[in-house]
DNA sequence: CCTACCGATCGGTAGG
DNA sequence: CCTACCGATCGGTAGG
């Protein structure tokens, strides 16, 4: 009986809000997004993940419920975002060229900030589950040609050079994802002229 | 006596050299790194590479030492061939941004012919296991500061912009490693004009 | 080349 | 929240 009460008890705690509202949910997520980008999904295993949280393996699964759960979590909210930011700009009455500068400046920022999350949704979705691996690709193919979309609107009325869109499209979005290395060599550089360059490149190329 | 006669002719059978003279190492390193590209190096089991080799598991190891041999091998023969161009190129006695711009088509060639092979030693190197991990990483880092040192010669000589040069070549680098989803899609565009719209884009920027 | 098999580790469950 | 434990799968070895 007092071992059952312990386990009421602690069962409860896993559904406590702290005042900022984050739940032990929130925490296993942000952890396991740590875990994923550093070693891998697959290499990541629930008993590491167990260890960074400060509770045992089993423990886990009173918040999640599965490891595939904490991947498809990850996933889906940066495609969500993505989705979200793509459909305010394509909204916007500017110059083509000016939407691709904002949906760079998107891109490089979030790279800057929530670099985990887009780095293992980058590359772990791979391992995502059915259905939720359709639904991604699904978002990710239906992002891109918009974003060429933009690109050939912006041919059209003569803003930029005549390029492949879908190919354009390919470049930006890897040539972000570089920013990776940023976070890792701890470089002198600021954000904001990391920023910058990478608009300065992508827009104006490297030829003076 | 019987099976052992068979067991040594079949033993033999591994060190037989075809015609084309391609060891049945290279082979399973081949079909190896087309499966790790796949499901990526963790998640690719050893029974699922002798599946598609037409043998055993137990079998590969009369050919190979471990698992982990197949990624530094593969990963060791992209460094290589990368740090053997930038030897050629830097040697040569031709502008900074010709340099630039031949090291930019050795890559767009190497993603468009050895893809696999590349986008494995990109995506899967951290699991390489010691002395090979030092290794790779010290070779990964000397390239890519001799990949900005031509650059910091462009700059100097005022033949390209003055940008951050490291910046620079993460956006070229992993622009480039775009280019696998090229293969993936089937697109319409062709290999040519691929390369030459990737040069465009990256020396002279969207911006008309 | 194969069959047979090993110890380690995995994701996950039962039960309190 | 924990302890105890399960079946599945892993990389790899022994032996012929």
């Amino acid at each position: 009986m007092p071992l059952t009460f312990v386990s009421y008890i602690c069962s409860l705690m896993g559904r406590i809000k702290t005042e900022n509202n984050i739940s032990r949910k929130d925490i296993i997520v942000e952890k396991a997004a740590n875990l994923f980008k550093e070693k891998g999904y697959k290499a990541a295993s629930m008993r590491d993940l167990a260890e960074v949280v400060g509770v045992e393996a089993a423990s886990l699964y009173n918040h999640i419920k599965s490891k595939s759960e904490l991947l498809h979590v990850i996933c889906l909210d940066v495609a969500n975002r993505f989705t979200n930011t793509i459909d305010e700009i394509e909204s916007e009455n500017i110059p083509a060229r000016e939407k691709i500068e904002k949906l760079l400046r998107f891109h490089i920022l979030e790279m800057i900030n929530n670099y985990e999350d887009v780095i293992v949704s980058d590359r772990e979705w791979k391992h995502l589950s059915e259905p939720y691996l359709s639904n991604f690709r699904h978002q990710r193919r239906l992002y891109r040609r918009r974003f060429a979309g933009i690109i050939e609107e912006g041919i059209k009325k003569k803003e930029i050079k005549k390029i492949d869109a879908p190919t354009a499209v390919l470049i930006m979005l890897h040539a972000i994802s570089g920013i990776e290395s940023f976070h890792r060599s701890k470089q002198k550089i600021s954000a904001k002229d990391l920023e910058e360059n990478m608009v300065t490149i992508l827009i104006n190329g490297l030829a003076k």
